[in-house]
DNA sequence: GTGTAACTTGAACGGCAGTTCAGTTTTTCG
DNA sequence: CGAAAAACTGAACTGCCGTTCAAGTTACAC
C-alpha cells in the first residue's frame, strides 16, 4: 500500500494547473470538466477522482494558485542589494504593468475576490496573501528607512497598506481601461503618494 | 398601437430588479432564469420576450443598476451646505461601512469588475460610474478650496483620483474580512490620508 | 364593436455538462 | 512474483435550464 503515490500528486498539480489556466482565461464559471481533463490529458473521471465536485476543484484551483503566487513573489525578503528605492520601484512596476503575465494575475485576483466574496472558505486565501505582501513591503520600507534612504519615521506597515491599497485601487480601474486611469498614470500616481510619504524623488520610484 | 406601451416598460424594470437582487444575492453566474422570472411575477417566457438570451438579460441588468447608482448618488452636485469637510466625512462614511444597504452595492461593483474585465462592451459602464464619482467629489474639494477649508493650491481631480483608489483599495480588503483592514482601520486610512493632503484635521474626516 | 398589435403564458424540447460506475491498467510493496 | 491498492478510463445516466412555440389574453385604435 503506498502511502501517497508519488504520480498522484503530480497528475493532481497537473489538473489544477489546467484548471488555473481556464479559470483565467474564460473565466471560473466557464470552465467545464471535461475542458480541464483535456488539457490535463485526463479523463473527466480521473478528475473526479481527486476532486469529489466541481466547486471543491475550483476552489483547490485558486488556493494552489495564490500559494504558489505568494511562495514566488514573496517567498523570500525583498532585493535591497542595490537600493530599497530602486526595490520599490520594481515592486510598483511588477504589479502594474498589466499587459503579459501580469494580465493573469489580475485576472485571477479579480476572481478570487469576487468569489471571496461570497464563500468565507476563500477569505483566508487572500488574506493570507495580503499579509505577505504586506510584510514584504514593510521590510522594503524599513530596509530604506535604515539605511537613510526614506524618512527615518515612516511606519513600514502604515506604508504597505497605503502601497497595497493605491495599486489595487489604480489597478483596477487600468484593468477595465479607464480612459482617465491608464497604466502610466496609476504608476504615476502610486509613485508620486508614496515618494511624499517618503521623502524621496517621485521619478526614482516611477522607473 | 401604442408607442411605447407603459406597462410593458414596467415589467421590463421589474424583471430587471429581480435580476440584480439575485445577481447580488447569489453571484452572477447562479443566477438562473426561471428564478429571476418567479422573482418578477412573470414566466420564463416573458424574460425572453424582454431579453433575448440570458447573457444579454444579465448584461442590461448591471447596466441598469448601476446608471441607477449613479443617478441616485451623483445626480446632483455634493451637498456643501454645511461644510465642505463634513461633505467628505459623509462620502467616505457612505462608501465604506460594508453593512446594510452598501454591502449589497458592494458585491455588484465587484462582480461588475469582474464581468466588464472579460466583456469590453461592459467596461464603458464602469468606467463612466468613476467618472461620474470623480467630478462629484472634485466638485466637494473645489467648493472646500474656493471656502478656505482646504489648501488653496489643491489638484481637485487628483484628490479625487486618490480618494476613490484609497476607498477600492481597502474597501476590497474590508471586504474579504481581511483581519489587518476592518471598516475602521479602513475609514482611518482614507481620511488620515486625504487630510494630509487637503490641510485639514484627520478627525474631521472620519466620522 | 371589432380588428390588430402588444403582452403573456404553459408546456415541451434539446442539449450540455456534472456525476457515477463497472471494469482495466499501472504501481507499489512484502 | 503476486496480490492488493491506487490510478485511470469509456460510456452511460440524469437532471437542470435556456430556449422555443403555438396559443391565449389584454389593451388600444378606428
Amino acid at each position: 500500500m503506498a502511502a501517497v503515490a508519488p504520480a498522484a500528486e503530480i497528475t493532481r498539480a497537473r489538473i489544477l494547473e489546467a484548471a488555473c489556466d481556464l479559470i483565467a482565461a474564460d473565466g471560473i464559471d466557464e470552465v467545464r470538466i471535461a475542458r480541464v481533463a483535456t488539457r490535463a490529458g485526463a479523463s473527466t473521471a480521473l478528475v473526479h477522482h481527486y476532486f469529489s465536485t466541481r466547486e471543491e476543484l475550483l476552489e483547490q484551483a485558486l488556493i494552489h494558485s495564490f500559494e504558489r503566487a505568494g511562495e514566488d513573489r514573496f517567498g523570500e525578503p525583498p532585493d535591497v542589494e542595490q537600493s530599497a528605492t530602486s526595490g520599490l520601484s520594481q515592486a510598483i512596476a511588477d504589479c502594474l504593468p498589466l499587459a503579459g503575465p501580469q494580465e493573469r494575475e489580475w485576472v485571477l485576483w479579480v476572481e478570487l475576490w469576487l468569489r471571496a466574496v461570497r464563500d468565507p472558505g476563500l477569505r483566508p486565501v487572500a488574506a493570507r496573501l495580503y499579509e505577505r505582501y504586506r510584510k514584504w513591503i514593510a521590510a522594503l520600507i524599513r530596509a530604506g528607512a535604515e539605511a537613510g534612504e526614506f524618512r527615518s519615521d515612516v511606519d513600514p506597515e502604515a506604508i504597505a497598506d497605503l502601497a497595497m491599497a493605491l495599486l489595487d485601487g489604480t489597478g483596477i480601474r487600468a484593468m477595465l481601461e479607464d480612459p482617465a486611469m491608464d497604466v502610466q498614470v496609476a504608476r504615476a500616481l502610486v509613485a508620486e503618494r508614496l515618494a511624499v510619504e517618503l521623502g524621496v524623488d517621485a521619478a526614482a520610484l516611477r522607473g
